[in-house]
DNA sequence: CTGAAAGCGCTAACAG
DNA sequence: CTGTTAGCGCTTTCAG
């Protein structure tokens, strides 16, 4: 029970291996006969074809990478099972990579050792800048993902973020929300997607005549709900007003939510809150989160069919794609409650 | 700039390929003189080893499959965090098998049609049968995780869940609950992790001198927070009544959570209760959930000890590892907080 | 301590 | 439509 090859078929079923091997794939032209024969001696012997010797001989693995920063992070393992679904639908196995958002994780995932790995890689970097994406980038196909400036050599997958906060801050201000804050800026975080967030935020509030506080942008230390809950509560402290917020992202959300809670405050009667990314998370807050909703379907189906055209051969310029997002209305930030007015 | 092989580099520095492998590999017995002058090839040629030569070479692949039902439901997400940081400390790359909790699909994860893809595998199974994955498994190492009865050809690795939820039911009898409802058969879900949780359920009652109610016992069309809501609500307006609830896992208890809210019934004061799994979702939802907490990194940490020495060689029965859990005690169900009585 | 050569198991070009 | 054979790139005895 050691060790089929396909030579071994070959042998019992007295043809070729290359017989075999049509019968393996499925080739067509067999006939019925010798393909029997073929199965039979395949079932007999328990034949499995060896993957790696495959791979050797055709120089593809079948597998792409998928570099992000946190599995467990809502958005990313939302995102991370559209992925492993659109991929098992072209063929593909998926080796996940955790980079922990650490520079040297996210070098890696393109500066590897060795090569041969996979065939492609599909990449949220979060601290590498993209002219160091540009620098490392060797043979193997990338798609990037994420909002920061990317590089021409790669193709980039991404909604548009400044739109996005400029619609949630609309919302609000339809609401009758007149002081929005901002919740989220986080150092360290140099690809510029809470930038653009920001940008689009402050834009916002500039389309709807107002004029940008900068006391009204909160910190946060760390991509954690708790941190983002203390930055919350610290400013409610500190006296800093508003009746509105766009967060950064569903965690930051959720955890505003609970400072807000904690300090008496109403959601959405005193402040109305929006999150971003429309995660499960936020979907079960109390109030459920109104929340920006990229397509993760669209992005997912999207950067493996960009991913899959570089492996087929594909080799021009850097292409972005934008896909679409939509704003998900819930009770954190509803329709027709006007501040200050229960429901 | 195309495929540099170790032939190419042993050319350019003018010794054998087996040279170059030994600097390649750090071998000791190499002059630094030698070792200098290969390096300097290596770094001229831009030379990386091809993997997949290497692994038809040696046999081994370095990978190991995590086979679970849903990359983003909060527990397996979390869980999938801490194998894939364990697996990296220990040498491995992870390929994520989603199975959607689809027979086939579990099915084929035993019994794939190709071999060489990984060295192992850990494999959370829904809907298999003991007998079937005994059938099914073949010469590739695994362990398996999840409450069911398990062959003893496989190692397996669990919590007591009978035991955890006594503990539940304790706890809850302990502040004064004495009408305790459970809440998740999911019909389909064949493996008896909810059995095993339903029989501690009713043991924790009779330990503590009550009689179990089968109305008591709440049933969800689906793994979903959704469906458990609409259970959760159905009770409620059928007039079951109940104080203390223990969930299935944290998300059914979510959607409990919610029904409760939307029925005005304020938890802890009316309902305790207590989820399952630990996961972000409970710790952020409101009120925060009391939940039993596997010990996640401890379960990644024995999974992959078991799956490491059935790789490096270990033939022996399949071992059964029970890993520690904890009771996280919170806001839904805190301490000192009788019933009836607001905080 | 280094070099030569025989695999690892499969694919694919090329004949037949 | 089927058979032969030369790789794919690396590891690894086994001599030297």
């Amino acid at each position: 029970m050691k060790k089929v090859r396909l030579a071994d078929v070959a042998d019992l079923a007295g043809v070729s291996m290359k017989t075999v091997s049509n019968v393996v794939h499925n080739y067509p032209h067999v006939t019925p006969e010798m393909r029997r024969k073929v199965q039979q001696a395949i079932d007999d012997l328990g034949y499995r074809p060896n993957l790696t010797a495959r791979r050797l001989a055709t120089g593809k693995t079948g597998m792409i990478a998928l570099a992000i920063p946190e599995i467990d992070h809502p958005y990313f393992s939302e995102l991370s099972r559209y992925i492993a679904e659109e991929a098992s639908r072209l063929g593909y196995r998926v080796i996940v990579e955790q980079t922990l958002s650490n520079p040297e994780a996210e070098r890696a995932v393109l500066n590897d050792r060795e090569a041969g790995l996979v065939d492609g890689v599909i990449f949220h970097p979060v601290r590498m800048q993209s002219m160091e994406v540009a620098r490392l980038q060797r043979d193997v196909p990338v798609v990037l993902l994420g909002e920061s400036t990317m590089p021409v050599t790669a193709d980039h997958v991404m909604i548009d973020n400044v739109v996005a906060a400029q619609e949630g801050v609309r919302h609000l201000v339809g609401e009758g929300r007149r002081r929005i804050a901002f919740l989220g800026m986080v150092s360290g975080d140099t690809t510029g997607s809470t930038d653009q967030r920001l940008l689009g935020y402050q834009q916002g509030l500039v389309d709807a005549g107002m004029t940008p506080d900068p006391d009204l942008v909160l910190s946060v230390s760390d991509f954690t709900p708790e941190e983002s809950s203390r930055a919350v509560a610290h400013a409610l402290a500190s006296g800093v007003a508003f009746d509105g917020l766009v967060c950064r992202d569903d965690r930051f959300a959720t955890g505003a939510l609970f400072a807000l809670r904690q300090a008496g405050v109403q959601v959405p009667r005193d402040v109305a809150v929006v999150g971003w990314d429309d995660t499960e998370l936020g979907r079960w807050a109390s109030p459920p989160l109104t929340s920006i909703a990229p397509d993760k379907r669209e992005l997912a189906a999207t950067a493996l069919a960009l991913l899959r055209e570089r492996i087929d051969g594909y080799h021009g310029i850097g292409r972005h794609r934008i896909v679409s997002h939509a704003l998900t209305i819930r009770e954190s930030a509803p329709l027709g409650a006007p501040a200050f007015q229960s429901r």
